[in-house]
DNA sequence: ATGAAAGCGCTAACAA
DNA sequence: TTGTTAGCGCTTTCAT
């Protein structure tokens, strides 16, 4: 077999070789158009024979509609998002849409960029992923009639759709386990501080030790980078054991498994004996039992139905305003934070 | 500003308001055409004011070419998938190029019906990642004229390109590092058995242990999933302790990390003490402190720069032969495995 | 360097 | 139900 490259097979070939036109061609190929057995049969085998595929490119500059879904998404070392395109890209294949990957530049805020360029190819919608949107761009997007669904943010901005998990209640459900759990000295490690998730999550911690009457005792940015938050950890564990907090909540799971290691492998500490650890998200890891970490599940499964339903809504009625989901965060407790006696 | 969705701006709206052809608009826009310097300014102040961006997919009609890449991949849950999916997509950005995402089925083989799929969207070309390709798909590939790239597996057939790491000398140094360590009796436990991955891992692994006139004391089939590996770590590990391994190797990292979880929460052994573990990848969880995961390392910047290579000089020239390239794999010493004495 | 015109592969009126 | 025709938004000869 030789590697010839054979010339471009078109509908109009398929058509002579059938000894039809060239629409009943395209009929055949568009559900529920309507054609004869007769001719789809003539159609079907012609098509067969010649081993034609209808160009979906060529197609989409007619009906304006590329069944593509841009995804923007930064990042993919945090193992929520890797879990979450899956099922994103699944969602959307079952339903004939594919999903084109723009990686944002690591260097927030170059997002602007990465959406003008989806926009040229003509995508019928767009998944933001764990960044935020400048106003110009989500004017440009509305002006070009393409529904932008953020997941995972969410965004108080007209027409800009979200869908986030109760990030405010996550926080201060942990707040209230840490506070039951009879921790005296709260810690909080923080994401990107630009991140509304990160400031939810640390707004509803606050709130939920306020009204026991207590404060964060020690707090240090991660970033939602490991190392960052590796160096976040010793600056606020290598002390003196009085002053060092007996309990810390990481804005999500990826950094609180910096932290445990930094607790047990670097300070000599248990975890949870000498610090309880809560983290964010529920990521596989979490779940194994060499960390065993306490966390607050976002639902990825719900999370993705949710973003698919909205983005194809708005795709079907373009007049269909703007819908910010926020869907329930359970606790999930594991063995890396302290349970009040009750519990147990 | 109300949600008004603006009519679509074309290069004829452009031409017009800068008062030149609509050609010259065409070819402000492709790089290296001629333009007067007074034109060009013309046009890109019109574009500028209209907001026009170039329509992708009606220039990829003409030029054939789409830019776009076809990515097939299956298991994002193992880790080094993710990273690679990054990396690629990141390389290929900086080329102009964007990946459209195909998830393959769990169930193997049926990667058929995806490959067409994006042969229908005219791809450029397709990087196909932990999965074969029919003889059939390959065929119809080599016809469109679409170069296909196997990411982490190697096929052999004529005119499909493949990178990967050298996976029969990993499994032979993991072999020689064993025995090197004074280990007595070997286990393996395997990935799903028709990748040749597994298969070069595991006749590697054979022949460093024959070498040295052993075998294999004990194999389990983990399929390259989590739960399937926990079961058949149990299988091989819940036994009397003169007829349990004292060593085992586990095809990738993904499953090491299931069977040191078993080995240590379960069954209650010492790693490295009672048995060494040792994985394939180095995947980012192979590295934290809790696992150390004695582990081969697969290179995965340089096999995505190998990828993109073979793929877009294939692209620039179709002529160009397939190629197949296997890249050294190093082994990196964690504590998941015991040392011979003298390296210590 | 520029414009006119042809056409990429297809769908969608419109007539028949 | 079927075929004819006119484009979708763009690039690319070919003249000028």
């Amino acid at each position: 077999m030789t590697g010839k490259r054979s010339p471009k097979v078109t509908a109009v070939d398929v058509a002579e070789r059938a000894g039809v036109s060239l629409s009943a061609v395209s009929r055949y190929f568009t559900p529920g158009a309507s054609v004869s057995k007769k001719t789809a049969a003539k159609v079907a085998r012609a098509a067969e024979e010649l081993r034609y595929r209808p160009n979906v490119l060529a197609r989409s500059l007619i009906t304006g509609r590329s069944r593509i879904i841009g995804l923007v998404v930064a990042y993919l070392e945090n193992y929520f998002y890797p879990e979450a395109l899956e099922r994103l890209s699944n969602a959307l294949q079952e339903r004939g849409y594919h999903v084109l990957v723009f990686m944002a530049s690591q260097t927030a805020g170059n997002v602007d960029r990465e959406v003008q360029e989806i926009l040229d190819y003509q995508v019928d919608g767009i998944v933001v992923a764990s960044v935020a949107l400048s106003s110009e761009l989500t004017l440009r997007c509305q002006a070009a009639g393409v529904p932008v669904v953020l997941f995972n943010r969410i965004q108080d901005m007209e027409g800009i759709s979200g869908v986030s998990s109760d990030n405010h209640a996550g926080g201060r459900a942990v707040a209230e386990l840490l506070l039951a759990g009879g921790h005296q000295r709260f810690g909080y490690i923080a994401g990107w501080e630009g991140a509304s998730t990160q400031r939810d999550r640390e707004a509803g911690y606050c709130e939920g030790l306020k009204a026991a009457g207590q404060t964060i005792w020690a707090r240090e940015v991660g970033d939602f980078h490991q190392e960052t938050t590796r160096r976040a950890a010793r600056e606020m564990f290598d002390v003196a054991p009085c002053s060092r907090p007996d309990a810390v909540f990481v804005a999500n799971d990826h950094m609180a498994i910096a932290v445990m290691d930094v607790l047990r492998f670097e300070l000599g500490l248990d975890v949870p004996r000498d610090v309880s650890v809560v983290g964010y998200d529920d990521v596989p890891p979490a779940a194994w039992p060499a960390y065993a970490l306490t966390t607050v599940r976002q639902p990825a499964d719900r999370m993705v139905a949710e973003t698919v339903g909205i983005l194809l809504d708005q795709i079907a009625n373009p007049r269909i305003p703007a819908r910010r989901v926020v869907i329930e965060a359970q606790l999930v407790l594991r063995r890396s934070a302290r349970l009040p006696k009750e519990v147990v």
